[in-house]
DNA sequence: CCCATCAGCCCGATGTCCGT
DNA sequence: ACGGACATCGGGCTGATGGG
């Protein structure tokens, strides 16, 4: 499994590896003929080659996940925020983080696709099988990671729920309307301010039906307004909107948001992918080295 | 002992306020 | 109008804890 950064002839390049990933993706496991689509999918690969980097990544995915890797060299993070940390001078608040030479690694963000699959694997194994989730589902997250993300989740749909009608922050551009004389706010902004806040709660309360946590089965309705405003880097709308992080090279239908219904049930089921920025690739290359 | 859950910390991004 | 400072929020990671 050394093979990636050592065999020259077998060499991917971000592209291939992106249109891997999109074509794996694209062709489900039970997919007739489903190498070769995938390998017809990838420019300048045999079928061969398109097996065996599979076969690559599912193990460094397994080795990873089973501790028999040594994990990235976090240490440019941690150098990063020692350094940041030295900057802005006093350490925070006793920190027990504190202990010098453990550095908090740098989050990577969830990318849409692996949101998606994280919800798929809630659908099929039930909420609480991390494990089962991360090893079938998100396999590009470890079992602690997924359960972090649906406490995360969950709490997001809870808050949702609760400040559906008000919103976190109060401003002045609150105040949309006067009726009667009587000064009050409107149930919900009207403004399309495209705050995280705003358009997930106002926003989306306004462009989507109430945001039960299965989303799946609640597809927001499209809102211009909603997406009028895009805040660089992050999704928009939608009750999940802001689980994730970045720039999610998914090709999907314009307004395409977390849980957003109709996803394929054999999108992806138990195959190593990422889509989006998460750069895995580069885990394996230190995995490799 | 393993795993799930919870709580808290940390950091980046964004919104708002305020001085110029 | 613009830009900086501060406040707030969201998301990811980690440690503690309890249950099976």
């Amino acid at each position: 499994m050394d093979e990636v950064g050592s065999s020259s002839s077998c060499e991917w390049s971000r592209e291939q590896d992106k249109a891997f990933e999109i074509a794996l993706a694209t062709h489900p496991e039970d997919a007739v003929d489903r190498w070769e689509k995938i390998a017809k999918d990838v420019p300048g690969k045999t079928l061969e080659e398109i097996k065996r980097h599979y076969v690559i990544l599912f193990d460094d995915i397994h080795h990873i996940e089973s501790g028999f890797v040594p994990l990235p060299d976090y240490d440019s993070f941690a150098e990063s925020s020692r350094k940041r940390a030295s900057e802005g001078g006093a350490v925070k608040k006793g920190s027990k983080a504190s202990s010098s030479y453990h550095e908090r690694r740098k989050g990577v963000p969830w990318t849409e696709a692996e949101h998606r699959l994280f919800l798929q694997g809630v659908e099929k194994h039930g909420w609480g099988d991390w494990r089962s989730i991360s090893r079938y589902s998100v396999v590009t997250r470890t079992p602690t990671q997924v359960a972090s993300h649906a406490q995360k989740y969950k709490i997001r749909q809870d808050s949702l729920k609760e400040k559906k009608e008000r919103k976190k922050r109060s401003s002045i551009h609150d105040v949309t309307y006067v009726k009667n004389g009587d000064i009050s706010p409107p149930e919900r902004p009207i403004t399309c301010q495209s705050s995280n806040s705003a358009a997930s709660s106002a926003g989306q309360s306004a462009a989507a039906p109430p945001a039960g946590i299965r989303t799946l089965d609640n597809p927001p309705a499209p809102s211009a307004g909603t997406h009028a405003a895009p805040r660089t880097g992050q999704p928009i709308g939608g009750p999940v909107v802001s689980a994730v992080g970045t720039q999610v090279n998914l090709t999907a239908p314009g307004n395409m948001d977390y849980g957003l219904g109709p996803v394929s049930e054999t999108v992806m089921l138990g195959v190593p992918m990422n889509l989006g920025p998460i750069t895995y690739t580069m885990q394996h290359t230190y995995a490799h080295s």
